[in-house]
DNA sequence: GACTTTTAGTTTAGGTATGAATTATATCGC
DNA sequence: GCGATATAATTCATACCTAAACTAAAAGTC
């Protein structure tokens, strides 16, 4: 077995390809999982060794650089839709680095808002440009016409899932 | 702000509407990630709560119960797409917990072969029912037709992504 | 057969992750 | 006002996860 071939196995290729059965939507869940972790790493690593950033560091610039107003703590872990516990440390890092800043709010001492320093904003404008070429030629094997039917269907799960979450609570 | 509104708010609800512009792609990218993150969270959670399992665990577990003879280690890491150095400890718990064995191939004492125990295969038929009912719900506004083209579509993007890692090395 | 290279796994250091318990602050109900 | 409740964030214990350095075994080279 050679390396391009040992590199295509993966946790969906080995499965069964019977047509049709009542699988499909567990097969379907496989599948974006393995596309969502196979891009994931490869953005991973790309952030690490080009510019020393880790994924879940990005994930928060990303979500600050939209609103330059800022965030508070609850808002970042809801979007991010990681615990609040973790946020903590992350962002502890950033500040550390000086690409945030936190804020208090006094009319409500509980809440701490954060948001872009002029320094996070410039490195992540950097690093956001690669990314998006990233991206791109990691899609260039779709077509506008895929990328389009993709964005609804991806768009009408993300509505099935949320539906069904919200009738299980 | 009420519950129902805030559980909406997530990494790509934001981002602008404009119509077909050249950011499709990462768009595109954010949708998907979004809802795998979205999945994935919810089959973290339910697992914990219902089996005292992690997701990694399962994850594992699942590879071994289509491949009854075992894998070796580094085959279990590629098709999890996870880095050597990780699969140790899992499968340490995992063999502590009674739920898989691990035998040293006397042929080429380097490779250690790693399958299901009898314990192991009970268990994870289990949780592999529990899970495909979660996913199964998780996907009810999705049509049959919608499940087929995500999965035709899906499988391009990973050719595609594939293929472009392959170029880049 | 000894020497280099390759391959399979482990170890280590550093950085996420979660859920549960805790602290601090705000708000509600009366 | 004031106790009960709710909310924002932190801390802690535990578990994952990666990259890089390491050990051990096998395979290739001469």
């Amino acid at each position: 077995m050679n390396e391009q071939s040992k590199a295509w196995i993966d946790a969906e290729t080995k499965i069964a390809d019977a047509p049709e059965d009542h699988h499909d939507q567990l097969r379907l869940w496989l599948r974006l999982f393995t596309v969502a972790r196979l891009m994931e790493n490869e953005v991973r690593s790309r952030l690490q060794d080009q510019f020393d950033v880790t994924f879940p560091r990005f994930d928060i610039l990303s979500q600050l650089y939209r609103v330059p107003e800022g965030l508070i703590l609850g808002e970042l872990s809801q979007r991010l839709m990681v615990s609040p516990g973790n946020i903590t440390a992350v962002i502890k890092r950033l500040m550390d680095d000086g690409l945030i800043v936190r804020i208090q709010n006094p009319n409500d001492r509980r809440e701490n808002i954060v948001r872009m320093t002029p320094l996070g904003t410039a490195r992540f404008t950097e690093m956001a440009a690669a990314h998006e070429g990233w991206i791109r030629s990691l899609c260039e094997g779709l077509s506008p016409a895929d990328v389009k039917s993709l964005m609804a269907l991806l768009l009408k799960m993300k509505t099935s899932a949320r539906r069904s979450l919200a009738k299980s609570r």
